[in-house]
Order: C-alpha cells, then structure tokens, then sequence
DNA sequence: GTCGTCCAGATTGTCGACAATCGACGCTCG
DNA sequence: CGAGCGTCGATTGTCGACAATCTGGACGAC
C-alpha cells in the first residue's frame, strides 16, 4: 500500500521496534512525517499481517511470538511448503532447475567461508524461488505472511553455530527432489527440513 | 474491529456484493450510517482478508476468484487441514472425540433428510472444530482466512447434487481417525477430501 | 473516420480537529 | 494505613473538508 507500510515493515523485522514495543500513532506520524490517517491505515494492515496485534481502544504493539506459536509456525510452513515443492518439481522448466542448483552452489561456498550472512539471505531466496516456480499464488502468499511472523526466531536460529551444516544437506535433498521432478521426494525433504527446524525451536525453548 | 467490518464482510459472503462489484466509499458511508474514515478501514482489513482487492488510486472491488485460485485454495487447506487433523488426533479429549462422532451422526441425518442447508452448516462446524482441537492457533488462522476467500466457490459446489454422499464418508473417515488416535490416518483423510474438492472443482472449470 | 488532447465529473488519499475512551495519579473516607 | 472514587493527561476513534488522481466523453487535427 504506502510507502510508509513497508518503512515501518521493515522497521520491526529488523528489530528496531522489539516485540512488546506500543506503536503510538502520534509519535509515528513524527517519525514519519505524514498524517495520522495513513499511519492508522498502515497499522490495520500490518495487524492483517499479523506483526502487530491492534486492541481497541487501546492501541497497537508489535506481536511478541512465543516459543510455541514460532513451533506452530515453523509446522504451518513445513505443510504449505511441501505443497510447493511438489508443485515446483512437476512444473519446473530446465532453467528454473539450474537456477535452483546454482543456488545450493552458493550455499556450500557460503558454509565453507563461515559466511552466515550470505547463507541466511541464499535461504530466504532459494525458499522464495520455490514457491514462485511452484505456481501457487495462494500458498507463497501465506507462506510470506508466516515468514514476517517468525522472522525473528529464524533469525536467532540462523545464528546458532552448526546450523547452516544441518539444513545444508536438506536443502540439498529438496533441490534433487524437484530437479529429478520427483514431487514426492522434494515435498517429504522440505517437511524433513522444516521439522528439523520446529525440533531446533524445541530445543531453544530451555 | 469495527462492528462495520463484520456487515460488510457477511454481505459479501452472502452475494449481497456479487465478486467484480466497485466498492465506492462514498456509497458504503451512507449505507452504514458512518463516516469515510471508517468504511476506509474495513476495507484496508478486508483486504487483507483477501475479499476484496484495493488498487491504488482506483478504489476495491470485491474479489473475484477464477476456478484455479479456488483450486489452489483448496490444495492449501488440504495441507494445512491435514495438519491440524493429525494433532487433533493426539490431543482431542474424550468429550470431544464424542463432540466430532455426534456432529458426523448430525450430517448423516441432514443427508437422509436431503437438508442440504444443515448438512452444510455441520460441515463448516466439523472443520472449525477440528481446528479448534487441534490447538494449532496459526493454523486455524490460516484455514478461517482461505475459507472467506473460497466460500463462494464451496457454497456453488455444495449444491451440486450427490455431492454430499461423496463428502460424507471422507468426512467420518477424518472423525474415525481422531477417534482412533490416528494421526496418519487423520491426516490422510483430510488431505483425500479436500483433494476430492479440488477434483470436483476442476470438472466444474468446463 | 481515427487518433490524440483536454476538460469535467467522480472517487480516492491525506490532513487537521473534535469527541470518546482508557490508564494512572492523587484524594478522601473508613 | 488501605480501599474506593473522581479527575486529568494521554491516546485512540470518528468526522468533515481539501488536494491529488483517475475515468469517460467531447472536441479538434490529421
């Protein structure tokens, strides 16, 4: 919608707003400089986007996602993503095969450099790509909305030493899944993946 | 939110708005009795419902949805559903596996019957319900969602003649699985009937 | 006759101001 | 000294008005 949307978007999932922070119409239209019916517009549509809750009469915080909802998140994707991935490896061109490989190249480089930085965003991309060589317009769109949710649980997991080695070889599984267009293969290798990040969740929890 | 939002959106599920119908701002604030601001609210929120879509500049329609989104639609609700029918089977108490026995013997009788507006209200209560015991709050957020932007779809389906003794043994198929404990089997059965949606709809594309 | 331009009406985007509501502080009373 | 109540500041909900933008049709040039 507006501009100012994707600023304030962008604004919590990098951690600027924490979680638990009240969102105060009045100061935002500061920070922003416009007027308080677009920061009013931007603050439904991002509670439609689930990052911020808005009770009435009491204004909007940013979501804090508990250990259990980033779990049920994490299980949400494993399903919608499964779906794409087997999608993806009935309707993938030679290209998008390439391209999908091409990425876990630059996974493996990224892991032999120590480069988390690269890694976590070569994740982000191959997971996208997926879901638009899948064709379900329906399902990337959900899976970006649980992305936003849980983007910063996935983003202290991304730090966790190791990690990168264990979803490595995973992501490996999807991408020969969907080359070799087999889709029951790469639908039970990215929910594989994704339960190995719900169980990580688990883990974390302590 | 607004006690607008909620007539709005149930005039639109019910046909009161046909899919492609111009959403004038003006048009809405005397229907109500409110003010712009608050009609441009609900429309902010519904669609990020999906209901209605809001070009920039050129104001919201409500959506409509061609037979391959409601396709996709269903495809991800057999996902997600499948989910929440497995967890479901691990966690329903006993009061409630006899909740889900009772609404199936409700169906049962709306069919013998040829009650085809109950049999569809017991429908869309089995599958809340399972959400509900599923304790998959993400999820049934998910399902609530799709199933706004598919209801008018699944309303024209559901009145398809025959379609209700197809629908009701893969409905008391999931019930038996919950019943049992079976999360496999739960889920499997799930994923069967929303499949058999999609079929049906897709025979619906000509 | 057709294309491009321009104008008028309609509709949306944004703003500032007022009314309604909530939370907290301080006060009084038991 | 503690509980209940009233008041006040802060914040949100709503409204009307103005500016910006888009749509459709009339007009003129080629």
């Amino acid at each position: 919608m507006s501009d100012v949307t994707d600023r304030l978007r962008c604004e919590i999932l990098s951690g600027e707003f924490p979680p638990g922070t009240r969102l105060i119409e009045l100061q935002l239209t500061e920070r922003y400089s416009v007027g308080r019916a677009t920061i009013r517009a931007t603050i439904v549509e991002l509670s439609a986007e689930g990052l911020v809750v808005h009770e009435a009469n009491r204004g909007a915080t940013v979501r804090t996602v508990p250990i259990q909802v980033a779990i049920e998140i994490a299980q949400a994707r494993a399903a919608l993503e499964g779906l794409q991935a087997r999608q993806a490896a009935a309707r993938a061109s030679e290209a998008e095969r390439a391209e999908l490989q091409a990425i876990i190249r630059d996974m493996e480089a990224a892991v032999d450099e120590n480069d988390h930085p690269a890694y976590s965003e070569l994740n982000g991309m191959l997971h996208r790509r997926i879901g638009q060589i899948s064709g379900h317009s329906i399902g990337t769109e959900l899976v970006a909305n649980l992305r936003n949710r849980g983007a910063h649980q996935e983003f202290r997991l991304a730090l966790k030493p190791g990690r990168s080695s264990i979803s490595l070889p995973q992501h490996r599984a999807v991408v020969d899944g969907i080359v070799a267009g087999d889709g029951d293969a790469a639908e039970a290798a990215m929910r594989d993946h994704l339960a190995s990040v719900e169980s990580a969740l688990r883990d974390w929890m302590s």
